[in-house]
DNA sequence: CTTACTGTATTAGCCAACTAATACACTGAA
DNA sequence: TTCAGTGTATTAGTTGGCTAATACAGTAAG
């Protein structure tokens, strides 16, 4: 599906939510497609079930995915996007958090640029090789 | 000095740590110049000075800063550069992670290159402000 | 010496994130 | 019906980050 990094300060409820909206908007998950369920993720990324249950609820809440009780999970048939402001927040606040490790580091905006042009391919062709 | 995001996943040592080592990296902080006094920082960041201490002391191992017990921490005579190796796997951390979120919120490359110029350029400009 | 700053260290408590263990209700297939 | 799989929900416990309060030791200035 897609990989955890502990390491990450962010909570593993929030990545997995990122990670499933990451497949969607890359087409790796289709509206109507299931989703592994949430013992199955659970199990896959060796995790809690209760965080995943937390991510899943968060995506169903915004409309993301769509609940078939007692039978699976759906991806939306047509799934919500983030207002386009909200949108431009995030991207917004992962510039700069990527701007302000990069200038910790000593590194030229270029050098940054670059990093980020290999990172988004590699990231685009790992989802692709799962799906 | 700086801004901590407490919206920010990262803890605020972490922030603290890395707001440093930018103000040093831009020459905002010149080697054998004074930082703040860890009361005084926690006082200015609406932080517990423990958080400061624990930030500072991290730093000090680092080779980044000098402490002369009684009087104060400076920036040390050469503060130490992140290893090659170490600046890179943090550069590409950082852009996996920004990737990501770009990815996710349905966002193209181009996209995610324009903002991250804007917020260098942001974040450069803020501490010459400072300085 | 006294005072007012430095950094260093310890202890206690709070809270959010996460884990763990259950239990319940629903669906589809044997 | 029975069973195995879904999602939903609750409760308890652990951990890390942070706050708070306090004490100690060193330095500089009056």
């Amino acid at each position: 599906m897609f990989v955890i990094n502990p390491s990450d300060p962010a909570p593993i409820w929030r990545q997995i939510e990122e990670g499933v909206r990451r497949l969607i908007a890359l087409g790796a998950l289709r509206p109507g497609a299931a989703v592994p369920s949430m013992r199955d993720l659970a199990r896959d990324l060796r995790v809690n079930p209760n965080t995943v249950a937390r991510a899943y609820t968060r995506l169903i809440e915004g409309g993301v995915l769509t609940v078939k009780r007692g039978e699976g999970t759906y991806v939306a048939d047509s799934p919500a996007q983030p207002k386009k402001s909200e949108r431009h927040e995030a991207l917004r606040d992962g510039a700069t958090r990527y701007a302000s490790t990069a200038i910790a580091v000593g590194a030229e905006i270029d050098d940054a640029v670059d990093e980020l042009q290999s990172a988004y391919e590699r990231v685009v062709r790992e989802h692709r090789r799962i799906s």
